[in-house]
Formats: C-alpha cells, structure tokens, sequence
DNA sequence: TAGATTGTTAATCGATTAACAATC
DNA sequence: TAGATTGTTAATCGATTAACAATC
C-alpha cells in the first residue's frame, strides 16, 4: 500500500501528532488543519503539511484533515497486524518500570510476559504479566509472533540474550543496556540510555549559557 | 573558554564518546585515534574528525589524542562545576527507577532527593535518596544549586510543579510526563517518552519490511 | 466568486562525506 | 624522508522554510 519511504525526521514526530490527535479526538473534534496543528505543537505550518501529506495524503483544501482518517492513517504506519506483540526481557528496576507503565496499550502494543533468569522472580507477576525463565524466550517468541523486545538486562548479559533473540523472529530492540546491540538479521535497534538522555541535556545547558553570556 | 557553539548532531554522539573512551582508558590505552573510534563506533572516521576537533581540538598529526585529554574536553563539556546536583520529582515506578538508577554518578551527576506528595511516600527513602515533600521543592532547589530536574509526575501534576520550578532557578528539565513543558525563563528542555520511544522503532520496523519488498 | 487550506516547487540551512593540504 | 593522522575546504545529501499554484 503505502510504499513511500518515510524520512526519519517525520518518524521522530509521529508519535506527536498521534497524541495530539488523540486528544483532539476526545474533545469530538472532527476536522483538523496543519495549521492548528502546528500553531499548538510549536511546529513549522509547512512541516506540518508535508509531514501530514507524505503520512495520509488525504487533506482536502480548504477544509483540511478528518482528525479519525488521519489518526488511522498514522496508526497504520505503526502496525498491519491488530496488535503488536511485545516481551520485556529483565525483570530489574528498569523491565519493572515498563512492565508498569501503561501508556503503551493506547499505541496497540501488547505487552504479554517479562523474561528474567533469577529463580526469585520467575513464576511472579508484574501488573499481570508473568516472568518467565530466559530458557523459554525462544519458543515463546515464536508461538506468540512477538514483533518487538524491550531489553533491560544488565550487560554482561546482552551478548547471551541477542543469541536468542538472532533466532526468535523478532523485528525490533528497543535497548536499555549499555551494551551495542550487534545482530544483522534485519533487525532495527534503537538505543534507550538515561545517562546519555541526561549528559544531552547538560550539554545544551551549557551551550545554551556560554551562547547567552555573549561570544 | 571554549565558546564554540557545538551543534546538535554532534551533541548526540558526545555521550557515545565518553563511553567509548571510559572503556580504553580502563584498558590503560594512552592514546586514540580518529580511525579507531569511528571503526569500533561504526561511525564515520570524518565525522569522528570533526566532531573531535569540535569537542577538543588537541589531536596531534600522525599520534591522534591522549585519551584522558579527550575525555576531560568531553566532560568539561558537561559541567563547569565539580558536580551537577539533579533532583527527581515524583516516586512513582518511573521516578523509582531512575532513583535506582546508578549510572548517572560517573558522568558528574549527583542525584540528591527525590520529592513527592504522597504523605505515605514523604519519610522514606530510595536506595539512600529522602523523599521529600514538593513543598520543599524550590527552597531546596535554591539552597542546594541544584541545575537539572527529573520531571516524572503525573501529567495533570506537571503545570503546578513547573511553577515551582520557574522560581527555583534550575537550568533544565529532563521531561518523562506526557505533557508539553511551557517554561520560557531559559530553562532546556528535553522529552522522553517510553510510548514514543516505542511508536519510534515500530514505524522504522514497518518501513523496512516495506522497503525491502522492493519497491 | 473569494477565501482558506491544500500540495508542490524552489531556496535555504545544517550535517555528512569526499578530497586534500598540513604536520608530527 | 615516508607514512599516518590531523584539520580544512568543497561537494553532497537531507530537512526545513518560503513562495506559489491548485482546489474545494
């Protein structure tokens, strides 16, 4: 279907404009122009035309977007399948976090079980979803068409898991390790570190200073 | 001293840098070069060059960069005092886990109190960090300098916290609630957001199975 | 028709890459 | 000196912005 190649820059703010969709959905909302848009998202007004054009394509002039077509307009860019399926490997403060958090079911990501190797934890539940033994990541990947994995384990075990993971299917890594992620096999990784999210920040609050002090 | 404005992209990849140069100099490696590290970062050696020359300038033809100069430049990039004070606000599961987080020491940042509202909360402590009262917020910020904040609050939370924080002189915000910061007041700030972290890595899946179906 | 909003074409800006000169 | 690595200048690429033509 929609073949066209979407330029990173754009996927960096889909997940923007589904939110504001969403919210705007609530509110019975029915149509939408770029220009609200970018007006309450702080975005350039042809940014947002062509980031919707090259996502939907279907604005009609004058009148602009039906805000239901384009929210599912964007959600098909997200997923074919009903449901995305997703496993949390690690079972630590971080796995724990996530399996907590419960923005992720909106989106139509299924988080069904968290993977650990600690006899403590497996056989426990974290709101609802059980940990299961590493032994079982493999099959259960396979049985359940998991698409995406979200990696929260301490390093020294990412080599082992990604072994695993090589041959479990999967399409995607969202990594919270430390650790590069080194698997070929057409598999996307994205990188999640907290200490880099922060040292980034520190970084522009420097730049930001030394610029305001005069050059 | 260094006044250089140091663009975005290469801010991104200073985090990359400084783990890559901890691990060399724990293998007692005194020098680096350009090649290696775009080689072992998979970058590419020109923009390693650059970035380096940007970030410290000090490399010298035909040896490459002692690596503890290197580092010092990238943390001196970082901050300009001996420690960054960050404070966390809200102990919930996301506030929890960046408490226990340990991996933000090495880089200079020192997590100093979490705060909530929850009266059941206030009194206790995470892995050594007090729980305080959000009353406590700006007169602790002033009093302890403290520059960046960990915003993880519910998001019907996040606008009257940020109006503590305008009056508590702190110079960034690393945001993880779902709402849109609207400080001006030259504060940084930065998103982070598990969903669309997630929605990120789902549309690059689906962007490349479509692409390799050909076109 | 007039006005608003769309999509598109061209210009600008910033980041990456390629080619090369400088130097320890 | 010859070779390796640096820093720099110019070319390319991708993203944003500005200007405008198309249309409900």
């Amino acid at each position: 279907m929609n073949n066209k190649i979407i330029p990173k820059a754009v996927i960096e703010r889909v997940p923007l404009y589904l939110d504001y969709l969403d919210k705007l959905i609530d509110n019975d909302n029915e149509m939408v122009s770029s220009k609200m848009i970018s007006q309450d998202l702080g975005l350039g007004e042809v940014q947002v035309r062509k980031d919707l054009n090259i996502i939907s394509g279907k604005g009609k002039p004058k009148i602009g977007y039906i805000a239901s077509d384009l929210r599912n307009d964007l959600e098909s860019l997200i997923r074919n399948e009903e449901k995305t399926n997703v496993v949390i490997i690690g079972a630590g403060k971080i796995g724990e976090a996530l399996a907590n958090y419960n923005g992720f079911k909106k989106y139509g990501f299924n988080i069904i079980a968290v993977f650990d190797n600690d006899l403590n934890k497996i056989g426990k539940k974290i709101s609802d979803k059980a940990i299961l033994s590493i032994d079982m990541l493999k099959d259960f990947c396979l049985e359940n068409d998991v698409e995406i994995v979200m990696l929260a384990v301490p390093s020294k075990e990412t080599k082992n898991v990604c072994d695993i993971l090589k041959e479990s299917r999967i399409k995607g890594i969202l990594n919270f390790t430390k650790s590069k992620i080194d698997i070929q096999e057409n598999i996307c990784v994205r990188n999640v570190d907290m200490a880099s999210l922060l040292i980034m920040l520190a970084v522009e609050i420097n730049n930001n200073l030394n610029y305001n002090k005069g050059e």
